[in-house]
RNA sequence: GCAUCGAUGGUCUAGUGGUAUGACUUAGGCCUUCCAAGCCUAUAGCCCGGGUUCAAUUCCCGGUCGAUGCACCA
C-alpha cells in the first residue's frame, strides 16, 4: 500500500466501484466491470456530459451499433492505418514491430513495403531484445480492431468499432436532413469502443473495451473562426502548452481563448470554444484545475486525419499526465472518405445571399443524327462534346481513344447566362472525444483523501455532490422509539423527489457516518429524539463533518439544492 | 509478448508436505441519546490446471491475474 492508485483501487474494489471482470473464471486484462457504485457514478459523469453537449449545446445524441461492416473502416482508414506490421523473433519469441526493426537496420521506407518484401529485408537485421540476427521471419499485420464475421457461415467481415465517431459520419446525410440542411450542427454519441491493445496496463487507464463520449461538430470551413457563442468562453483562461513550448521544454502559459485564437495558438474559434468547454466540464465533475492542462499535439504526433489537435491531460499521482480528452480539427477527411467509399455525396448546399450570374456555354448535340451515324460511339462522343471547344467548322473530340471530327451542323452552341444559387461544400468537423473511464478514474483518484477525525484516521471520497453515487444517507440514531420509522419515511420522501437516499440503521452512528464517508456520500441525515418534539433532523456535511438542524418538510428541496450546487452547506450553518 | 517478483475469508495477515492463525469488515442479538466503543454468536479463505507424493495451500511445471522493467500505445 504505497500510493494513491493502490489505495483508491483497493477501495474501489472493496466498496463496489470497479471489479476485475468475470473474476470467478479469472479476470481478463484490459476489461473491467463497474460495480453498483461505479456504474452509478459513471452514469452521473455521462449525464453531466449530456447536460453540457446535448442540453446546453443542442447536439443531439445518436446510438449506433458497436459492430460495423468492413467498408466503414476501410473508408475511415482504420483497416489500413490502425494495424502494425509485426514479426516474431525466432530466437527469443519476442514480438517486434517489423518496421521499427527495419528502420534500426537502416532500411528506407519500410512502411511502403509489402509484408513479404519487408520480411526479406529484415532477415539480416538483429532482434532488439536478444540481439540475434533474425533470419527467416514472417511479417504479419496486427490490427488493433477486433474482427468478427456477420451472419452464420458468412464471409462478411465486421469490426468492433475502435471509436464511436464513425457512426456520426456514416449517418451524415440523415443528420443533415434532421437539422434541416443547415450548418453548423453537432451530433454526439456515448458508447463502447474496442481496441485490442497489445499490452493493456495501468488499471482502468488503458482498456480493450472502453466508453467514449464523442461530439462531431459539422461546420462550414470558412466559418471556423465564427462560433456563434464564442463570447461565452472568450475570456475563459487556462494554461496552454503549445507544441512550440514543448519543443523548447517551456512551461504552459495561461491564456484566454480570445488571445489564443488571435495569436494563432489554437487554430480557430470552434476548437478554442470546445477546449474551454472541456475545461469547464472537467472542473464540474471534480477535476482540480491545478491538475489539468491542455497540450497541443506535436506535428508528427497527430492522427492521420487531424490538423490541429489538443489533448486535455489530467495529472495522476501514479501515471503522470494522462490524455483524457482529445480535441481535433478533423477537417473534411472523414466525410470525403465516406463519400468516396460509399458513393453517397456528403455535402451541404450553401445558398448564396444573391444568386451569381454566370456565363455558360452549352453544347447541345443533335443525338437523333449522331446516334444513327456513330452508333456505339455516340455516348462517348456525347460526353466528349460537353467539354469540347468547337469552331465554325465543327469540333474535334476524342472518343474511345479515337479522334473524331464532328461537323458543326450536328450540334448547337448555346451561350447563356444562368443563376448559380449556391454551392455544395464538404463541412469540416471539430471533434471533442472524451474517455469516460479515464475521467472516472481521475475523479476517483482526486477524490480520495485521508484525514483525522477525533484522533482516528478517516478515509473519505470527496466527490462533488453531482457525481457521488449515493446522494444522501438517512439514519435513525436508535432503532427504537419510532426513530427508525421516521427515518424510513424521510428516505421515502427523498426517493419520491428523485434523490438516491440510502437508509442504514446498522451499528453505531459513527460507524455509519464513516461507511458513507468512504463511498463519498456528501450528506447524512440523522433522526434523533429532538425530531419527535420539533420535526427537525440533523444534516451532516461529509467534508466538514458539521451538522445543522433542518425541518423535515424542507428536506427534499434543501437536499436537491445542495446536490445541484445552488446551495452551499456553509450557508445553512448561519 | 518477453523478463523479474507476487497471489491465504470481503480486507490485511500468521503458518504449514497431514485443510489453516489473528485482526478488521459483514450479518444476527445485547447494550448504546451523534462520529469506526463494548459483549455474545454466526458467515466466509489457501488463484487455476497438471506433475511428484500415501497425502500438495505448501515442492516442481504450465497458465491466469497484478506490480515493475523492456517492447507497444492508431
Amino acid at each position: 500500500m504505497s500510493d494513491v492508485f493502490e489505495k483508491v483501487m483497493d477501495l474501489a474494489k472493496r466498496r463496489g466501484f470497479i471489479w476485475p471482470t468475470s473474476e470467478c473464471y479469472g479476470a481478463v486484462a484490459g476489461f473491467i466491470d463497474y460495480g453498483p457504485l461505479g456504474a452509478m457514478m459513471k452514469r452521473r459523469v455521462e449525464n453531466i456530459w449530456r447536460d453540457f453537449y446535448v442540453i446546453q449545446e443542442g447536439c443531439y445524441e445518436i446510438e449506433c451499433p458497436t459492430i460495423a461492416q468492413e467498408a466503414v473502416f476501410i473508408a475511415s482508414g482504420h483497416v489500413k492505418g490502425f494495424s502494425d506490421k509485426m514479426c516474431q523473433c525466432p530466437h527469443c519469441k519476442e514480438f517486434l514491430r517489423a518496421d521499427h526493426v527495419a528502420e534500426a537496420g537502416g532500411i528506407k521506407n519500410p512502411s511502403t513495403m509489402k509484408n513479404e518484401e519487408l520480411a526479406a529485408a529484415i532477415a539480416s537485421c538483429t532482434c532488439a531484445a536478444c540481439e540475434e540476427v533474425l533470419g527467416t521471419v514472417e511479417v504479419f499485420n496486427f490490427n488493433l480492431m477486433f474482427q468478427t464475421t456477420i451472419g452464420p457461415g458468412s464471409q462478411r467481415v465486421g469490426y468492433l468499432r475502435p471509436e464511436t465517431a464513425q457512426g456520426m459520419f456514416v449517418d451524415f446525410s440523415r443528420l443533415l436532413r434532421f437539422y434541416r440542411d443547415k450548418l453548423p450542427f453537432g451530433a454526439v454519441q456515448i458508447g463502447k469502443a474496442y481496441r485490442n491493445e497489445i499490452s493493456p496496463r495501468q488499471g482502468m487507464i488503458r482498456l480493450r473495451e472502453f466508453t467514449q463520449a464523442e461530439a462531431e461538430i459539422f461546420v462550414h470551413p470558412d466559418e471556423k473562426n465564427h462560433h456563434p457563442s464564442f463570447k461565452r468562453y472568450a475570456d475563459y483562461t487556462m494554461p496552454l502548452l503549445t507544441y512550440v513550448q514543448q519543443e523548447k521544454c517551456e512551461e504552459a502559459v495561461p491564456m484566454s481563448m480570445q488571445e489564443a485564437v488571435d495569436k494563432g495558438v489554437i487554430a480557430n474559434e470552434y476548437l478554442a470554444y470546445y477546449v474551454a468547454l472541456t475545461h469547464h466540464l472537467l472542473v464540474t465533475i471534480g477535476i482540480k484545475p491545478g491538475r489539468l492542462r491542455f497540450r497541443q499535439h506535436l506535428p508528427d504526433e497527430r492522427a492521420h486525419y487531424a490538423t490541429d489537435c489538443w489533448d486535455a491531460e489530467i495529472r495522476s499521482e501514479r501515471f503522470g499526465w494522462v490524455e483524457t480528452v482529445g480535441l481535433a480539427d478533423r477537417t473534411d477527411y472523414d466525410l470525403k472518405a465516406h463519400a468516396q467509399q460509399s458513393g453517397t455525396p456528403m455535402t451541404v448546399f450553401i445558398q448564396y445571399d444573391e444568386p451569381k450570374k454566370v456565363a455558360r456555354r452549352r453544347i447541345i448535340p443533335n443525338m437523333s443524327v449522331l446516334g444513327k451515324q456513330y452508333r456505339n460511339k455516340a455516348k462517348a462522343i456525347f460526353e466528349a462534346l460537353a467539354n469540347a471547344t468547337p469552331t465554325a467548322e465543327g469540333a474535334d473530340v476524342e472518343a474511345d481513344g479515337e479522334k473524331i471530327h464532328i461537323p458543326a451542323d450536328l450540334f448547337e452552341v448555346r451561350d447563356e447566362i444562368v443563376d448559380i444559387r449556391g454551392e455544395d461544400i464538404v463541412p469540416h468537423v471539430i471533434e471533442p472525444s472524451y474517455g469516460i473511464d479515464r475521467m472516472c478514474y481521475a475523479v476517483l483518484e482526486q477524490s480520495y483523501d485521508e484525514d483525522t477525525a477525533d484522533g482516528e484516521a478517516r478515509t473519505v471520497m470527496r466527490f462533488p455532490p453531482n457525481v457521488a453515487p449515493i446522494q444522501v444517507a438517512v439514519f435513525p440514531l436508535m432503532t427504537r422509539d419510532e426513530l427508525d420509522t421516521i427515518a424510513h419515511e424521510i428516505a421515502r420522501s427523498l426517493h419520491k423527489a428523485g434523490i438516491l437516499a440510502e437508509y442504514d440503521d446498522s451499528g453505531a452512528i459513527g460507524r455509519r457516518y464513516r461507511r458513507q464517508d468512504e463511498i463519498g456520500t456528501p450528506f447524512a441525515i440523522t433522526v434523533d429524539y429532538d425530531t419527535k418534539d420539533d420535526q427537525t433532523v440533523t444534516i451532516r456535511d461529509r467534508d466538514s463533518m458539521k451538522q445543522v438542524r433542518i425541518a423535515i418538510d424542507k428536506l427534499p428541496s434543501t437536499v436537491c439544492a445542495l446536490l445541484d450546487g445552488s446551495l452551499k452547506f456553509t450557508s445553512l450553518e448561519s
